[in-house]
DNA sequence: ATATTAACCGGACCATAGTCCGTTTAGCAT
DNA sequence: ATGCTAAACGGACTATGGTCCGGTTAATAT
């Protein structure tokens, strides 16, 4: 599926860059390996960005030319499964990817984000410490998108835009995190939850 | 209106808790003084707490124990406008208080939050830093129960907790704010998409 | 092979939230 | 008034994200 270039996890390079040197490529890796076990071992919110350096043996300026900063550094280690679920809701089988009925995908939509929150809910926060990398993000503006284009295909032609960015508040990760550890809600509840939303939304009276 | 006392903004100090020394209640005033002067003067997000210790002429030590941390401070600062808008919600006229319809009152509910957080956006993004302070918290968590009974009130009776726990998400401070400050949609937007929302929720096929 | 240079490297440095603990003091009992 | 004690005080200290800049090196041209 070539056409996943067209949908980047993070902003590319401009066309007529040079290309990565060696050894900032090699450093690269290096940090990508450490920071995954040390994600592993210890969890994403333990990691700092000093122990990184150290456990991938380079300066810490390194960490933050690579990548940014902590938020750039999440949302890289979070990019491959980011973009295996853009795949499952964009090309993939329905009732999540085409082919069901509107209604249908925006419910499996719900449900798969939510699952998936359930899985990446540590990284997710880390990436998404200020608005700007929580709402302007590609990942975020690819899923505004998707679920503003099923609620124009279920017949809402009011401000879906607006509504769009309301039904990605429910699926916030935070909050999500927050109802099934604090509160003890079942994922199964919060999708159940998810399915009367959009079944009202797209159903009015 | 003394029920408001059952309502605390923060969570209130041990009954049988001995009485606030007279100095500490002085730092306390000088502080909040200094606090507010300095929010006025450069915003929420300007205000450090060495610069705010400094200004009011204390140790940093005492700002901390005070408020605990940044968060507990900007939650004290907006204190008065959040029982404020406690007051009018809970006891005020309609359509936001009692008296009229729950669909009205939701469209109340909704509209009088987005102009309170678009107002006092910085210092609920300051007081919200963990999930902790965003949702279990005494204003969240009332905000949330007069949610899910209106939904209950409108025949609702299908896990409106999780329902009305979607619909604060809706009403998130740094969505609305980003989505005015950074897309340019107007309050009366937003407005009218929630009241669509709600409509449409308690409006079920 | 050598020179050139732009990119990269690393770690010292800065800013700020939050902690700790020895010192001071308000409130009270005598 | 004096002494006692628990509370409060304040500033040095720590942790961590992020910046800066002088030295190093990979890639390239000659």
């Amino acid at each position: 599926m070539f056409l996943v270039s067209l949908i980047p996890i993070r902003p590319e390079v401009p066309f007529g860059a040079p290309a990565e040197r060696s050894d900032a490529a090699r450093n690269r890796e290096r940090l990508l390996q450490a920071a995954r076990e040390l994600v592993a071992e210890y969890g994403a919110e333990a990691l700092t960005m000093d122990a990184l350096a150290c456990k991938a043996g380079v300066g810490k300026g390194t960490v933050f030319r690579r990548f940014g900063n902590r938020a750039g550094l999440m949302m890289t280690l979070l990019s491959d499964a980011e973009a295996d679920f853009q795949q499952q809701f964009i090309f993939g089988p329905p009732p999540l990817g085409p082919g069901a009925p509107p209604l249908e995908r925006l419910a499996a939509y719900g449900e798969g984000r939510i699952y998936f929150v359930l899985e990446y809910g540590e990284l997710l926060k880390g990436a998404g410490v200020s608005p700007r990398n929580r709402f302007d993000v590609p990942p975020a503006m690819l899923a505004h998108r998707h679920l503003e284009l099923l609620l124009r295909e279920a017949g809402m032609d009011e401000d879906p835009w607006v509504m769009a960015m309301s039904l990605c508040s429910a699926l916030d990760p935070e909050r999500i995190v927050n109802d099934v550890r604090v509160h003890g809600i079942s994922p199964k509840r919060l999708a159940a939850s998810w399915r009367q939303l959009v079944t009202r939304i797209i159903n009015p009276a």
